[in-house]
DNA sequence: CTTCCACTGGAAAGACAGGTAG
DNA sequence: CTACCTGTCTTTCCAGTGGAAG
């Protein structure tokens, strides 16, 4: 039936010219990077060794999610990389995502994986299955006989269970473990609490420079998605539709990922619509849309269970909706309700306390501790920090499928 | 200052999965 | 094949914790 499949689809986009700018991870070029110049030339600044073939400074960059940190650093890095080649310097960089490898071993192995060239270094660097110091020992070699200057991004440090492969990482070149390499670390941080976490030896070697990035505000928004702007067709952008996002996406932390979402979700309300323009209700729309996306990214992947317990949570929320905080056994009471429904065994109230906490950690719900007082124990409350109709709504959708 | 209670969260341990090296 | 590696998920045990009332 090739003849119905050919009116099912739109032969030509009416909206988009070059959606693939609106990407989340699309990497604009120099002359993209909007209201960061002053950042841009810090990082440069406190790299710029590197260029000689001398040691970097190690950085640590705080701000908001969306801010640009990732975007700045790998910017910087890929810049530096490319100044250094004409000076006769092999650099490299690595990027890690340290909220997907968590662990030292993973981190130590994605950067020793992605910095290795089998070709040249016959070294094989395997997904797992090796202990975490042969990881550290293939690394070394790799970068000695490899290149010269190393710099490492470390994305989301905070996500990180250890601060050891900071450690290993800073003082690699003083206990001797390499010879000819140098080694930048970048760690970036959204949590400006991190750095008190972090272990007095770490802290010292690692924060030579600090920076902080500050949110976007509603003009450097709008910058940023003008400079975007041509991934539309000419004239299909009402003119109001920028300042109003930017206006949406300002007041709710200056995001400049969720400012783009937004854009992107307009454009697709519109070519679903049938319009011929992206209108400005379309942005209100497409704001709702965004956020539940963002939630059903966040808890993909999680387990039934874990699920289970965030469905309680919203249960509980939108029965009692004057009520701001749960206890834990109480969630654990419906929890266990849900999972007869569901006709699973329940997990232990242990295992239930560190799901919530995980979800804490997400940001997905709040914490807080209390005492009842006389003879009444001390517990802790919890609280959806989304919409609860926004969270069941997803959790019911991703239990069908 | 002590008592009381409901709850907290660290620690240890086991089962299991998925991998390397020789 | 065996020895060994890390990582995840879970349970069991138990020594705290906080703060109002006594």
């Amino acid at each position: 039936m090739p003849s119905s499949g050919d009116d099912l689809f739109t032969r030509e986009d009416p909206i988009f010219e070059n959606k693939e700018l609106l990407e989340i991870n699309h990497l604009p070029e120099e002359g993209r990077i909007v209201g960061r110049d002053d950042e841009i030339s810090d990082l440069a600044n406190a790299v710029n060794p590197a260029i000689f073939g001398q040691s970097p400074s190690n950085l640590l960059i705080y701000g908001k999610t969306g801010t640009g940190k990732s975007l700045c650093a790998k910017h910087i890095s890929a810049q530096l990389v490319r100044v250094a080649k004409e000076e006769g310097v092999t650099a490299k960089f690595a990027y890690v995502d340290c909220a997907q490898d968590n662990t030292e071993t993973q981190a130590v192995q994605t950067i020793a994986d992605s910095l290795n060239d089998p070709e040249v270094t016959t070294i094989k660097i395997p997904d797992k299955g090796l202990s975490t110091s042969t990881y550290y020992k293939r690394l070394w070699k790799v970068l000695d006989s490899q290149y010269d200057v190393v710099l490492v991004i470390l994305d989301e440090v905070d996500k990180l269970d250890d601060d050891d492969i900071l450690m290993q990482l800073s003082r690699a070149g003083e206990a001797g473990k390499l010879t000819d390499c140098k080694i930048g670390v970048i760690g970036i941080s959204n949590k400006i609490k991190y750095k008190d976490r972090m272990d007095e030896r770490v802290k010292s070697s690692l924060c030579e420079r600090e920076f902080v990035f500050p949110p976007y505000d509603a003009n450097q928004l709008r910058d940023i998605m003008q400079a975007r702007s041509d991934a539309f067709k000419n004239g299909v952008l009402e003119p109001s539709v920028i300042p109003r996002a930017a206006a949406l996406a300002a007041r709710e932390h200056g995001d400049a990922r969720k400012a783009i979402d937004i854009l992107r979700y307009a454009g697709e309300i519109a070519q679903s619509n049938g319009s011929k323009t992206v209108r400005e209700e379309f942005v209100v729309q497409a704001r709702e849309r965004a956020e539940t996306d963002r939630f059903r990214e966040l808890i993909r992947g999680s387990t039934p269970h874990s699920r289970y317990v965030l469905q309680a949570l919203a249960v509980l929320s939108l029965n009692r909706p004057d009520e701001d905080g749960f206890r834990t056994t109480k969630i654990f009471d419906v929890y266990e309700e849900i999972c007869r429904q569901e006709g699973s065994d329940t997990l232990s109230l242990r295992r239930v306390r560190d799901l919530l906490k995980e979800h804490a950690f997400l940001d997905i719900i709040e914490q807080s501790r209390h005492s009842g007082g006389s003879a009444e124990g001390s517990y802790t409350e919890h609280q959806l920090l989304e919409d609860p109709d926004v969270v069941r709504k997803v959790l019911v959708e991703t239990d069908e499928a």
